[in-house]
DNA sequence: ATGTCACTCAACGAGTGA
């Protein structure tokens, strides 16, 4: 099974890039997510004539997360809320296929740091680790894919002087990540690429994408179950070279 | 040279978020 987690940044500016990168890659299951729609412009008769089903966390504007589904794969969809229903924050969707639990994640970014967005960002991700360590108790199997907005170490950025003080870069932040490496989940990136300096966004800003200044914030992180069937995990450079890209790149995940 | 992009609101630019 092909999955691919991908921060689109606005599904409405990135509709012709997506779709044409979902037509040549095939994947069986897509996270999006930044949609930056409630729904109103988000291309569900496109994304189904590739043959996918979409289940949206959409809202106005802001964040908003989708997980496709091609068609003739049996799902389960089990919540679009992290924290409580209703959720003020589009960031999580969680589907369950063949018994494994997959999770879409958007996580907040929380700069500027400290701040009441910083704040929200901790409470965010300690509703997340509740959530997951109850799974790894339980050996209930799942992956969870997103946008993490966490640099997990200094080898996941360009210049690691540079993100000192930022909310992805926190030693705060950056242990939640460690807890749930230590818990045993596996980061499948790191798996098949234990020192490469490979990225996932690189800012528009300062010609960031020339200079390759980039971090390494998107994630897939697997249960034991999963991590056992775990085939490959790539990061797909080439989207962020196109005409009006998105500052992300998707990171493909295989597993058997 | 903090050198960008996409959004909303109410306009034809300012403010916000990333």
């Amino acid at each position: 099974m092909k999955m691919i987690s991908w921060n689109v940044n606005s599904i409405k500016a990135r509709k012709e890039i997506v779709l044409d990168w979902l037509e040549s890659h095939k994947p069986d299951v897509a996270f999006l997510q930044e949609l930056k729609t409630d729904g109103e412009h988000y291309p569900f008769d496109e994304i189904e004539a590739l043959g996918y089903v979409s289940e949206v966390n959409g809202q106005k504007g802001y964040a908003g997360v989708a997980t496709l589904v091609k068609k003739g794969i049996e799902y389960t969809l089990i919540s679009k809320a992290l924290l409580e229903e209703p959720e003020e924050q589009a960031r999580f969707v969680e589907v369950e296929i063949d018994g494994i639990r997959m999770i879409n994640i958007y996580a907040p970014n929380g700069n500027p740091q400290p701040s009441e967005k910083y704040d929200y960002k901790l409470r965010w991700y300690q509703k997340l680790e509740d959530k997951l360590s109850t799974y790894m108790r339980n050996e209930t199997p799942f992956l969870i894919g997103g946008d993490f907005n966490i640099i997990p170490e200094n080898k996941d950025c360009y210049d690691p002087n540079a993100w000192q003080g930022d909310a992805l870069f926190t030693k705060e932040i950056r242990d939640i990540y460690r807890r749930m490496i230590n818990s045993g989940m596996v980061d499948a990136f790191r798996v098949f690429d234990s020192n490469a300096l490979n990225y996932t966004f690189w800012d528009y800003q300062a010609g960031a994408w020339q200079r390759n200044n980039g971090i390494r914030i998107d994630h897939f992180l697997l249960s034991p179950y999963v991590t056992d069937r775990l085939k490959g995990c790539v990061i797909d450079k080439e989207p962020r070279a196109l005409d009006k890209p998105s500052d992300h790149v998707p990171v493909i995940l295989e597993i058997n």
